[in-house]
DNA sequence: TTCTATATTATAATTATTCTAAACTGTTGA
DNA sequence: TCAACAGTTTAGAATAATTATAATATAGAA
């Protein structure tokens, strides 16, 4: 299978062992033309019911935070209930939809760039993120 | 005591009942002069050993959650790691020391204000936060 | 007061995440 | 070609975080 030989050489490439465990996570995930949030369970999930194998939790939350590790994932921090990870890797931000729970990518053109005016001593910015909260207009208190 | 009688009038005027476990939360969170921000693990620690009550965990998790939705206390998500919360209520921002797991505000006058060109049709923006990570220059990967 | 309806607490149950022993891979050297 | 070793990786078991619910407490009505 073709893709297949492309995640063999991209684990491999970067320093990972491409254990069938793993290129089942990369079929999950990056066989597909549009990038997606999700959550570790959800991930989990797809791959016991789509995909038709049986990977352990644990292995799971190994691999996608080694995937993070090296640049392949994103974790997106807006709603502390769940920890989403997102396969767009380019820094952008999300409106999350509090009536859906919906994670939603919004493209930096959206948003003018963000000037920090002062910055912590002795410390390099790393990233700068921007989370907008929404909801229907009618039922607004949480 | 004075303050208690205050957080009784507090708690019984937004609907609260003042039972001794929230008056006790109350002094923890509320009896000073700046703000802070802490986890719920922090926050049951202090009140079993500085406040010298124990507090089942369950209980701190209710009323720190009874307290966010009277708008009391504000829950920030910025690192998925731990779940923050902050007694500044404000609208501001945060940087994120990601060498020492440390929260720090960001005042408003620090960011120029944020327009949003496109919002998601058919809903209504809540909040807008800025979330900075930062690391020393030197210890650069995660 | 006592009773009743509701709110609150905290144990128990559940869910999320991490630790670590066992299994597996890749490499080296005979 | 194939041991043997030195990491890696996996996944069951342990731990930590959060929530559900039975027991308890509270406020107001009678």
């Amino acid at each position: 299978m073709n893709t297949n030989t492309n995640f063999i050489e991209k684990l491999r490439s970067s320093g990972l062992r491409p254990t069938k465990q793993r290129i089942k996570i990369c079929e999950a995930l990056f066989d597909r033309n549009e990038t997606f949030h999700f959550t570790i369970n959800d991930l989990a999930k797809t791959i016991e019911e789509k995909l038709n194998e049986k990977i352990s939790l644990a292995t799971v939350y190994n691999t996608v935070h080694a995937f993070k590790k090296k640049g392949y994932l994103k974790e997106i921090s807006i709603n502390s209930d769940k920890s989403y990870f997102d396969t767009n890797t380019s820094v952008h931000h999300h409106f999350f939809d509090e009536d859906t729970n919906e994670l939603i990518d919004c493209n930096q053109e959206n948003i003018d760039s963000i000037n920090i005016k002062n910055n912590i001593t002795g410390k390099k910015i790393n990233s700068v993120e921007v989370s907008i909260k929404v909801a229907s207009d009618y039922q607004n208190q949480k």
